[in-house]
DNA sequence: GCAATATACGTCGTATGCGACGTATCGTAT
DNA sequence: ATACGATACGTCGCATACGACGTATATTGC
């Protein structure tokens, strides 16, 4: 085994260990929120949605996608359920015939702004919260640069 | 708005970026994978499972799923599919009628054992081998640091 | 020895999550 | 004006992903 390969391989192990924790990470994000918030019965991506939708009514699928990294038809999904249960409404622009702009409805665009900050202070805030303040500086960073050097291939 | 309330928001702040960034972080990864590797056929999570298994011959079920940080259904459903194209095999134990072990095809062993640390080349190492050395180790530390502080909730 | 409990899995219902495809609409070049 | 490509969505098929529930099998308590 030459030099370049053991460097390849502990490289590999970097990966696959760093798969394994973010992994681990999806899974912890996503389970007290079932509990925790049941009583706004929104699961996480639901939340993200909502909060882009409140911050930018009248926002397109397309750019709500984007907003939360999702494909459109994976946001067209959730505006589906959002929109069955009255949260949002679905309108099509007059202007341009193929963009359905999405609104929060409006008995629910107060209680949302209000609702939403305490809400949205999930297993991640309450995990941060543990942390030393310059280690949360440190994580987000580094969570930031992972995202771009990925999004840059 | 008080001292702390400032603070609480910065925080929200820092939250919810880093929620947007792993959103964004989960489809960079995921994404390649069915064009680049699209000759095994293979999902990520499939992978890990193959890659588990191989290193783990007899593994049983719920140590599979502990090991790839998914539930015990989640990963059920991923041997389903992965028994149904002959690479995977479930077997009862005999000393114990309630754990089905995982064993690896015999045919495919050999060969996913030598094609796995190629194919694991996914969208995350291709990422990580553009970062400078100490950003890699910075990144990995940051992620397994978030991570403990996740699961330690 | 047997009832109560605990454990390991399988399965179901639901919610993501994606690419592929179809459709309606818009912009544009002829 | 009309054909043609581009754009925005909706929908479908499939693969995660989870908790809840049921079932079969061990283990424990008595």
């Amino acid at each position: 085994m030459t030099k370049g390969d053991r460097k390849t391989a502990r490289r590999g192990a970097l990966a696959a260990q760093m798969e394994r924790d973010l992994r681990a990470i999806r899974r912890a994000m996503g389970r007290p929120l079932e509990s925790e918030i049941a009583r706004s019965e929104l699961t996480v991506p639901q939340m993200a949605v909502m909060r882009e939708v409140v911050a930018s009514p009248g926002i397109r699928l397309k750019d709500l996608g984007r907003a939360v990294s999702l494909a459109h038809s994976t946001a067209s999904g959730i505006v589906d359920r959002l929109e069955k249960r009255g949260m949002i409404e679905r309108r099509t622009d007059p202007e341009d015939g193929r963009v359905s702009r999405i609104y929060p409805a409006a008995v629910v665009t107060g209680f949302v702004r209000d609702a939403l900050p305490a809400l949205q202070a999930g297993p991640l805030q309450t995990a941060l919260a543990r942390a030393r303040a310059g280690e949360r500086e440190e994580m987000a960073r580094a969570v930031g640069r992972l995202r771009e050097l990925l999004e840059q291939g």
